[in-house]
Formats: structure tokens, C-alpha cells, sequence
DNA sequence: CCGGTATCTTGACAACTGTCAAGAGATTGT
DNA sequence: ACAATCTCTTGACAGTTGTCAAGATACCGG
């Protein structure tokens, strides 16, 4: 029976291939984890093996070599994030709903995920020195925009005024006021969170050209 | 003439004290070329003598260590940084003027500085990470803040407008678009300073109340 | 239960890092 | 011109890094 054969052979290999997959995607998170915590510039292999199960041996068994490690990385840390605020887009039914929503949305992501947004901005910057991470980085920084183009657009929509920004631009300031927020939050201010929902919603608000009040 | 041996005493100690100072200032500049050039992460204090006309001793003469020397670079980046735009402060008459000149501004540092200021936001970046820079960046940080907001107050005086977003915003905003432009710059995007200055006039007319067009 | 393959550990390697000490060379005051 | 001090080079150190190979262990089909 060459079919019967071949088809555990291929059962074999897919189970083979999973685990694999799996494995990977445990040591990518193990390597976030520590990333987040250290920082680019000063997390190692062993460091990454030590908040594993596993030793530092087997993460050139699972990766190449310490890029495709990262790589793999920051792709996992891309399928966390880029649908993140799709539930406020389709749930709002006014301006104002979505305006508050974003600015709560930000703010929540600013404490819960302080850590892994200071790797992603490390990253990021990576990329601009390394040629390695670039194409990678850019993809996501480009998912996120429109992501928050989907928002920001949705919002003109509502409120029936037209957007004084393209896509990029809105990108660039909202990331720009999360970023400015994330470094004061590291920093211990207690008010981050809170000015950033209220910058968020200002600017928001900014963004989209006001028809003439008594017309 | 304890006096006279006095004065010259103080006389040989300041020609000293100046010519440390100086060469601190030399090694500097060779250290901030160098990081600029490799990113924080790849930099290594052999790399910086090499960029310099020492051998890698000498840094540990003018500096106690890794540390002190970054935290002077970073120092003197700043004095290059902070005063940049105060002259179209100045100079501008009419809030279209002023909002020509920071657009044309910031797309002429994007072009003129780029390695520079990838430097900079990846230090700012360590500093989330290492709280040896940290006070040091979050100083130059709000230096910048303010001379953005100087411009902003500026053009909400000439327009006679007021602004909808307080100074932390404002900063944010802009430094959001430069972050953008620049990661969009080292890219090879060539459009990338031309959208820069079309972005920022856009986003700085937008970020003030525009009063009721028809009252 | 056996043999082979997949998985994992261990230990080693060469290169690189920040740091420092010993001494050579240069400069300066007298 | 001499001696003291400042300046700089050289070479070494201990620790860390990414990488890899040899071998131990676990798993699985037959």
C-alpha cells in the first residue's frame, strides 16, 4: 500500500511540522518577554534560553541564527496588535462614541502593554541602523496605519466632516502622542494614561476641518 | 608673591581645565559620529577611537566610563538641537510665513540630519530601558517641547486663533511626523521631506480654532 | 522491545566587550 | 636642560557574545 504509506508519512510530517511551529512560537514568545524587559541592545541568546523551558542551545535548532529569531518576533508581535481597536470601529454608532472609545483604547493599551510597545519602538528604530529588520518593521508600521486610518476615517464619516490629514500624517500623530506618553508613563507619571486619552480625543477632533458653525 | 604664584597657579589650571574640556568636546563629536553611524546597540568604545585621532585608552582618560561619555553626547546634541527654529520664531510676520518656514525647516533637518536624529530616538528609546540616561534625555525632551510650543504659540498669536491641543500634544504631534518621515527617509522614499513640509503646515493649521468662517 | 529519528543539553570556539594598569612620549614651569 | 606633570599608547584581563558540533535523551513506528 504506497498510498496508505504516504499518507502517514505526510500525517507524520504535519504533526512533525506543527510541533515545530509550536515550538517556535513558544521560544518567540520567551524572546519577546525578554526583549521587553532588557531591551534590544542588551538581551542575548542565553537570556532569551533562561526565560524558557530549554537551553541555550536549542534556539539554533528552532532559528537560523539570532535575526530570524527576532524577525519571527516582531511578526508575532504584528498579529497581537494590528486588529486591536477593530472592535471600537464596528461597535461606534456617533462621533463622540469613537472618540471616547479611541482615547480609552489608547490609554488601556499604554498600561497594559508598556513593556512590549518600548520593544517595538526599539525595534523600529533598529531597523533604521540594520538593514535586517527593515522590510519586516516597515510592513507592520504600515498595518498600523491603517489601522488607525480605519478609525480616523470612520470618525470623519460620522461626524461628516472631511479630514484635514492623509493616512500617513494621521498615523505619524497618533503614534507620535502614544509614544510621547509611553516615555512619560515609563517614567512614573501618574497622568500619562489620562493626557493621553484627552490628547488622543482633542486631536482626533483637530484632525477633521469643522464646517462654519452658523452656516 | 604668593599672589602672583597664585594667579598662575589658576592661570595653568584653567589653560588645563580648557584644553580637557576641549578634547572631551573632540571625543564627543567622534562618538556622536560614530553613533550615528552604527546605532547604539553595534557601538563599541574601540569603534569610537577609531572614528577619532586616538588609540581606545585615551576615553577612559576623559571619561569614567561608557556611560559618562554617552550621557555627554547627549548633552551636546543638544545644545545643536534646541535653539534650531528660534530664528523663524523670530523673523516670522504673518501666520502663513511662520507656518512655511517650520514646514521647510523640519523637511531641511530630515534631509541635513537624519543619521543624527535616528541617534537621537534611539537614545531616547535606551532610556526606557536604562535609567542611567534617563533624567538626561527626559531634560532634552521637554527642551524640545517647549521650543516646539514656541512656534505653536507663535502662530496662534498671529493667526488670532487659539490652539486646541496644550504644549505636550503639540510636541508629540510633530515629533510624530518626524519620526515618521524620517523612518520613511532612510527607507529611500524621495518624497519623503516634501510630505514632511506638507504634513507639518497641515497638521499646525489644523491644531488651531479656527473661528466661524462667516462671523 | 529495538532502531532510527527528532529533540535537547553540554561544552567548547573565536571574536568582541568595557575596563584598567604600566609605561612611553610630550609639554610645561623653572 | 631638568624634572614634574599631563597626555596618550599598548597590551592585557575577565566576562560576554553568537555559533556550532558532539553526544545524551526522548519519542515513535514496526
Amino acid at each position: 500500500m504506497p498510498e496508505l504509506a504516504e499518507r502517514n508519512r505526510d500525517k507524520v510530517a504535519r504533526r512533525q511540522v506543527d510541533k515545530f511551529a509550536e515550538r517556535r512560537a513558544q521560544l518567540a514568545a520567551a524572546a519577546l518577554q525578554t526583549l521587553a524587559e532588557l531591551g534590544y541592545a542588551r538581551t542575548s541568546l542565553r537570556d532569551i534560553a533562561q526565560n524558557s523551558d530549554f537551553s541555550h542551545g536549542v534556539l539554533h535548532y528552532y532559528f537560523s541564527d539570532k535575526i530570524e529569531l527576532i524577525t519571527y518576533c516582531v511578526r508575532q508581535y504584528k498579529a497581537e496588535c494590528v486588529t486591536r481597536y477593530d472592535g471600537i470601529v464596528a461597535l461606534a454608532g456617533s462621533p463622540d462614541e469613537l472618540k471616547r472609545g479611541f482615547g480609552a483604547a489608547m490609554a488601556a493599551t499604554l498600561v497594559e502593554e508598556a513593556t512590549l510597545h518600548r520593544l517595538w519602538y526599539d525595534l523600529r528604530n533598529q531597523s533604521l541602523f540594520d538593514d535586517s529588520y527593515r522590510s519586516d518593521v516597515l510592513e507592520i508600521d504600515q498595518s498600523l496605519e491603517r489601522m488607525i486610518w480605519r478609525i480616523v476615517s470612520k470618525f470623519s464619516d460620522l461626524a461628516g466632516a472631511p479630514l484635514a490629514v492623509p493616512s500617513n500624517a494621521a498615523y505619524a500623530v497618533f503614534d507620535g502622542l502614544f509614544q510621547q506618553a509611553l516615555i512619560r508613563y515609563l517614567a512614573g507619571s501618574p497622568d500619562a494614561a489620562q493626557n493621553l486619552d484627552e490628547n488622543v480625543q482633542r486631536v482626533l477632533e483637530s484632525l477633521t476641518i469643522r464646517p462654519p458653525s452658523q452656516a
